[in-house]
DNA sequence: AAATAATACTACGATAAAGTACTAATTATC
DNA sequence: GATAATTAGTACTTTATCGTAGTATTATTT
């Protein structure tokens, strides 16, 4: 059970971002800050960029900022943005029992899938800047 | 946040194979029954056997059938046998956090990496006993 | 012994995720 | 205005996951 390299990647570099915002950071200096692959980073940021996570800012001297608060971004924020594993809009069975739902529930459905408990409780609380408070040595 | 579509296979096969365990199944019934691709769930199965999850019975007439009591199987020895992706030994960062550790956890570390909490809790502790008998339809 | 029904093995194909290469567009500095 | 440093866009390559095909092996039934 584990995120996707590039759901680790969003929230690092987005937690960078966060203990690190007193001015913009480059993809340059990123990349040599987190030694995340630099032509993939620069695909994560446009498009963090264009889901409203960072600011960007073109052309020379320019870089990224986080677009709001990290306490207004939650963990599930990101998941979202960079691919479809944040909580579950469609309350699909997370084990694929095609007879699961809320009036006949398998065991993992009122864990997992219905918001407000247990993953998806965290997801939805957890905000960035939790997040990157818990680890400063990034 | 979901499992791979070969561990959701594995948990949702095992689950069958509990509530249906007065006999063998052949890979054609459970293909049948669960409409899993044929020749995957041919693949799995002889996986979850080396695995030592299942036992099977070669030739005509044979099939699978659970190697121990469903109450002795846990999610985590399911997600274990069909990929890497279970309560994680090392203790790797969930974030990727190189710095984190016991000593030094990231905000996720005792929830998501640490055994007996969150995730790992449910993994460990749900047995396949419970997680079939919750959904009798399959 | 032959036929049949099953698992086991090996190799290949399709698709998605991860990563790379190149070029265009933008903007501060000189 | 030229240059340099940056983001943006597009296409490609690589790798892992998912799925298929064909054949060999095993064991039961007749």
């Amino acid at each position: 059970m584990h995120f996707s390299k590039t759901s680790e990647y969003a929230i690092r570099v987005l937690s960078y971002l966060s203990v690190h915002n007193e001015s913009l950071h480059s993809v340059n200096t990123l990349h040599k800050e987190l030694d995340f692959p630099y032509k993939y980073l620069t695909k994560l940021m446009t498009g963090l960029t264009k889901k409203g996570l960072v600011i960007s800012n073109r052309g020379r001297e320019g870089g990224f900022s986080l677009a709001r608060d990290s306490k207004d971004i939650y963990l599930n924020d990101i998941l979202n943005a960079v691919e479809d594993s944040g909580v579950n809009e469609d309350e699909r069975c997370i084990l694929g029992f095609d007879k699961c739902d809320s009036t006949n529930p398998c065991m993992l459905h009122d864990k997992w899938i219905k918001p407000k408990t247990l993953i998806d409780d965290m997801l939805l609380n957890t905000t960035l800047a939790e997040l990157a408070r818990s680890n400063k040595k990034i």
